[in-house]
DNA sequence: GTCAAATATCTCGATTTCGAAGCAATATGG
DNA sequence: CCATATTGCTTCGAAATCGAGATATTTGAC
């Protein structure tokens, strides 16, 4: 018979947190040191990734996908937009929209760093075996729109 | 017969890690609005936090636990340190460490701080039903451990 | 239609984090 | 021992991110 385990020990959710966040911080290393040997950060890269797969979006779709607030993506289209490796251009059909879509170079650039990272985020990963991979994906995916639905704690 | 999906469609390992990363954006929110009702920042809490639960640490026990660089690490346990939050103390065994502790201060304002957080937290990854937490945490773990021990990409 | 609410983008200042490097103390392999 | 590597902590400057709010435009309720 189980020795009743103190409240703490059992807390599932709590512990369902941190290693979550340890996971994310064990991967994200990998992602980071990757992308860093193409001389860009991990925004400026997923921009540049989001125009690479999906053609011409506006900021707003772009913003949506790379988990960073708005002022923040301002910042980093910016410095792309500096060193050439984006263009924006006004919609047609909402003035209050910009689009962004790669330039020749930038997709230059994307275009060849976009594999040797995916390799390497397949090697950070890969020691998990390829079904708890595809198990992992079911769950993460499940906890992440569930969390982003429950409303956030309030001052 | 299943018609052969592009590569891309199929990649577990590329899209594990894109859920994984929406999802810990996704709680992180929780964590962060939550934690922002107590006048913490993520990092400041996670220092109060480990030294309520494990007593008086070394500064790199501190910082292996709450994902930071060192230099990091020094800049918020001195903001902790200004406010009175937790104090220093030379270890008498080596003298290259610090020891960190709470407060009187420190230890009250995580006492309170703590379970509406823990609630909050609960909250955020409870549209997970409770075996499937269980199953996450497993392979979490093992995802995050796996990863840690990959030589991460080099210049 | 009109007006309030929502949306898209950007600005600005403050905060947080990093990375490289330095210093002191300790561990280690000849 | 003793030279050398490693560890613990810090400093410094640069870069990334946030949050609050300004502006312009569009949407939606009435």
């Amino acid at each position: 018979m189980k020795r009743s385990p103190s409240a703490a020990r059992a807390d599932v959710p709590l512990k369902l947190w941190i290693v979550l966040a340890r996971a994310f911080d064990a991967v994200n290393r990998h992602s980071r040191a990757s992308i860093a040997r193409f001389g860009l950060g991990t925004t400026e890269f997923g921009v540049l990734e989001v125009l690479y797969h999906k053609g011409e979006l506006p900021v707003c779709e772009v913003q949506r996908r790379i988990l960073v607030e708005s002022s923040s993506t301002t910042y980093v289209v910016d410095k792309l937009y500096e060193r050439g490796l984006v263009r924006r251009r006004p919609s047609a059909t909402d003035r209050r929209v910009t689009l962004l879509a790669l330039t020749t170079t930038g997709r230059r650039l994307i275009e060849r760093s976009f594999p040797p990272h995916a390799a390497a985020m397949r090697r950070a990963v890969g020691a998990l075996p390829p079904r708890e991979q595809a198990q992992a994906v079911r769950l993460l995916r499940a906890l992440g729109t569930g969390a982003a639905l429950q409303p956030l704690a309030e001052p």
